[in-house]
DNA sequence: CGACGGGGTGACGCTTTTGTGACAGGTGGC
DNA sequence: GCCACCTGTCACAAAAGCGTCACCCCGTCG
């Protein structure tokens, strides 16, 4: 989950420390040093989260949080505060403001992480959880578990996956491309043919409850989940 | 005395009305403007008290009061509603599905910062908790009592809280953060992997009645609960 | 008929994820 | 201060999955 953030701090040290932390983990820094450069930021690149220091130089922070909220467009964006220990007033005062959680510094980096993984991941609205049903094959994105005509079907986590991308979107053939764009991720480098090996384990796993003929392939073109029966 | 308040409320000028005025009260406030929304935030951080608005769009207030009531660990959570001047019948039924008190629209926020503070202290002495079982796996916790198939299980607190939260949402999967939220704290830090270590310990724990296979290792997202034995 | 393109399969190192035992604090009772 | 009990982390072992290959089969098409 890597996401765009915007850094709004005045110590250069600080700035450099989580920038690099953060650029490991896979996200994109805007660095500010200031609120004047922020704001600007702001309006060029909408970042999905905004981690802010607390004392700023001129603006303070409660007030750059407050004109972020002020903005329709900012409006949802989170923010993290950074404060420093021990100034629990501010605290309160930030998370009256807008703020969506905070970090005392000093802080660890792995705590920051986590920090921002945690506000990412309330932010995101969550696709449909409910479960999928496709003839009487039934996969339960809560429970994590998939059933075929009641029995319990063992899955490893890639054709988890890669079964509830098909299910989700059934009827439809999906190169294999396709495939791994969606299910292995956008940005993840492997061989095509890997996708043909999932869906023949996916298979396997099928074929102990005979549902294994839902999953079709096309060729020339991919594979396809359909309620109707393969005809031959 | 603040709370963690969980505002349920569609018309966002009003619910920015009461969030600054609860944030003021020095509550935390989580706001929601659907249904749908609220019962996400009801999962992942489990409001002292909820403030709901009777009229609702999709699924209504009546509705969600009662999936609370539902649900073990939303059971004893105080509900407050919201209700427009003279729908009497309706601060009827709201009570008889179990709010606790009601508030009409307009209110002052003095009325509403009063309730909310009533409420809360009445409920202060947890009502109490009924006890969770799941297969013969039985935990109580007003007594704070663990017993399988009638034999007593000894837990230290943190364990015993992670059995706590599995068994109270049995079948369903926790990834390790998830599971650091809800059991450890929002804002405790601890690697992902003392979960795991935790897991074995309460897995000991329970070996000894040879209920271990309960607690399930779903690869690749984290662990569940489950009164069906782990398949193989 | 033989070359060919596509897809199915079984095997196999390798990596990632979990399970585990040990350990260095920390806490509260005494 | 000493003990008994918990806790969070590590390092290492054990699994469980994963991605690739090589090889096979099969329908197509010149």
């Amino acid at each position: 989950m890597s996401a765009k953030i915007l850094v709004v701090e005045d110590e250069p040290a600080i700035q450099a420390l989580i920038a690099v932390n953060l650029k490991r983990a896979g996200h994109e820094v805007i660095a500010a040093l200031d609120a004047e450069t922020a704001r600007r930021h702001v309006d060029e690149v909408l970042p999905d989260l905004v981690l802010l220091d607390w004392m700023l130089p001129g603006i303070s922070g409660l007030e750059f949080a407050r004109r972020l909220r002020g903005d329709v467009r900012t409006r949802n964006v989170p923010i993290i505060m950074l404060t420093a220990r021990g100034e629990e007033s501010d605290k309160v005062q930030g998370l009256t403001t807008g703020a969506d959680d905070y970090v005392t510094k000093p802080f660890s980096p792995k705590e920051l992480l986590a920090r921002i993984q945690a506000v990412l991941r309330r932010q995101r609205p969550q696709a449909a959880e409910d479960a999928l049903e496709v003839s009487d094959l039934r996969l339960d994105p809560v429970t994590h578990r998939v059933t075929a005509a009641g029995r319990t079907v063992n899955l490893g986590p890639t054709e988890f996956r890669l079964l509830h991308f098909l299910m989700a979107h059934a009827e439809r053939v999906h190169s294999r491309v396709q495939l791994l764009d969606q299910v292995w991720g956008d940005h993840v480098f492997v061989e095509e043919r890997t996708v043909d090996v999932h869906i023949r384990r996916l298979r396997a796993a099928l074929e102990a409850t005979g549902h294994d003929a839902l999953i079709q392939t096309v060729r020339g073109s991919g594979y396809r989940l359909s309620a109707e029966a393969a005809e031959q």
